[in-house]
DNA sequence: CTGCTGACCAAATTCGAATTTCAGTCACAT
DNA sequence: ATGTGACTGAAATTCGAATTTGGTCAGCAG
């Protein structure tokens, strides 16, 4: 038989193995010997591939990303205006990352238990607390013509989740980084906020 | 001695030796004890004032949050143009969880472990590719008129860090919620970029 | 009498040794 | 030359005993 062709086709059928694996077990219950058997090939094979089981997984999700770029350079490069196109981007990719995090969802949970029941009910109370007092300067930038926007509770909301990726217990900010850095990044998403809501001259 | 304001001078002793405590060992490693042996007060003293440990946790996350809201309210009283106040609150907001977050940083470092590393060091070469087929379209949408914005880079980051919140890996995003209302969100918050990069007419 | 306390108890957590599981290797089969 | 699964050491899991800790309450100090 051919040697590359061949190669090739085993490494997509283990990575397809995790996947399937991967959405019905997690990372921790899944064996090695699982994804052979899964696979149809032998144990040692899979080191043939790849350098270790974790590899095995990167590289799953490499492939998953990949998708997603050509996902988005697909609708990057069709014919609707830019602003249209961004905003499809957009969707899609937080999108596509909801779908494809359903293989974690266990290792989400225990994550989130992890942390106090209690502090997470409390999130949905300050949220709103906070969203209120944007919504009144909001307001009150618009009454003075300096704004506009439709509705107050929902942009002071956009705004505040736009922000949310930048705190610290975001599992986005992967490390918490320098405050320097963290300051600026937050300037800078502020910056593109406001100018859509300056009005027009 | 009187009876009430020994009473809440207490409520707030406990509070204080509870922030105190909690950024020296965090919520795990304090014990009800060590909060009553750093107040100057009995251990039962504290069910006086608080049914749990974790009221007392979260009576404390409360405090902090009603600092963060006086605050918010100060800056957004101030005599500033609306947009300046916003963009002074919404780093305000973030910087004020940056600082007090650090009480946590036991416990985020735990979860943080959890996650395989390998994974938190691919997540910013995923940024980076992403962030350059944003950077594209940005700088296609400009040169067509359509946009108007300083730099494609800086822009397309600060686009992606405003839809991380968003992301279902990310813990703002207490639970995954519903698919719809992810989506309905993300929507939202892409609406509110865009609007700032339309060329004003 | 009132407000506070720390000894006490049940439940949870920790510890450590015994046991099991599993990622990764390699001698051998095909 | 390619693929395999039995094998190995390290890591994870189990489990029961020992320890710790959240929460209570009888009693003490003021």
């Amino acid at each position: 038989m051919a040697a590359i062709a061949p190669k090739e086709g085993v490494k997509d059928a283990i990575l397809d193995a995790t996947d399937r694996l991967l959405a019905r077990y997690g990372y921790r219950k899944m064996t090695v010997e699982d994804i052979a058997h899964e696979a149809g090939i032998g144990k040692g094979t899979i080191y043939l591939h790849f350098t270790s089981k974790e590899e095995v997984v990167l590289s799953h999700v490499d492939r998953i990303v990949e998708r997603l770029k050509e996902r988005l350079r697909e609708i990057g490069s069709s014919g609707a205006p830019a602003a249209e196109r961004l905003r499809l981007m957009l969707i899609a990719r937080v999108m596509f990352r909801f779908d494809s995090i359903q293989h974690y969802t266990q290792s989400l949970n225990d994550l989130l238990a992890a942390l106090r029941p209690g502090l997470l009910s409390r999130r949905a109370i300050y949220f709103e607390a906070e969203a209120q007092i944007f919504a009144e300067v909001l307001a009150n930038g618009r009454s003075s013509g300096e704004f506009v926007f439709d509705d107050e509770q929902v942009t002071a909301h956009a705004m505040l989740q736009a922000t949310n990726g930048l705190l610290p217990y975001s599992l986005s900010t992967t490390e918490l980084g320098e405050r320097q850095e963290v300051e600026q990044r937050t300037a800078d998403v502020a910056d593109l906020i406001l100018r859509g809501l300056i009005g027009r001259k």
